[in-house]
DNA sequence: TACGATTTTCGACGAACGACGAAATTGGTG
DNA sequence: CACCAATTTCGTCGTTCGTCGAAAATCGTA
């Protein structure tokens, strides 16, 4: 048996020419999947479940998707794990400075919005 | 009399400090608004009807709330008409090159949509 | 092979969105 | 005052969004 027998179908991932602002754009817009974003920063990589975000699997899922297809990040599996990077190099040779800019942006707010109640999410 | 005898509600304009980075970036992942605030990046200041976009004047009306309650624009009523600019100053001090860099990569995507039977919006 | 862990797919639901037309508001002008 | 031009408000429509739970797919392991 080959090694890979895909049942599953494919990650779709857009070319990086093909990378849409507009959906980038409203990808980084969600908080939930801004914070994924942030994270992903730090790391090269991470499994979905490990995300510190509080919401159902399914609606992480889903989130995951919004960021995969608008070139934010890309995913890899591995056995029954999935595992996400944020698609830096891509993203910086299609828009560059956007990440940065944004992240450093949404940075700046972060003491501020913790501080008045809005724990979590 | 007064000179302003307000009978239309105020315009509301959040502070600088209160600008929130979500709604500027869903302000920003729509089409006609991008093509507004590009627009408004050229010129100080513009009536709203001038604007090259061909969606119905309430529809037109409806994105100039978002722009302006997302902080990106500001809006100044003169008799009849109200005039758009661009709060790029305000803008610049919350988040730092923001606007630049994301006007930047809408600027890098302009030729190529246009080209594949996108013409208008 | 049966189980458990990880993640997705599939509806469902309510809220928000973008668009529109009709009606109302406002102010300048004949 | 009547009219016109610019714009908003209101209600509506269909779509998309974010969320969830239930069920299915996948894979390692007992």
């Amino acid at each position: 048996m080959p090694r890979s027998t895909r049942r599953r179908p494919a990650l779709m991932h857009p070319a990086t020419e093909e990378i849409d602002l507009f959906d980038v754009l409203h990808a980084l817009s969600d908080p939930t999947r801004m914070t994924i974003v942030r994270i992903l920063r730090t790391e090269p990589e991470r499994a979905c479940g490990t995300f510190p975000v509080d919401v159902a699997p399914s609606t992480l899922s889903h989130h995951f998707k919004v960021l995969r297809e608008s070139g934010l990040i890309s995913q890899r599996e591995e056995a029954n794990r999935r595992f996400s990077a944020l698609r830096t190099v891509d993203l910086e040779r299609r828009f560059p400075g956007l990440l940065d800019t944004v992240l450093a942006a949404h940075a700046l707010t972060e003491g501020a919005e913790g501080a008045e109640g809005a724990e979590a999410r």
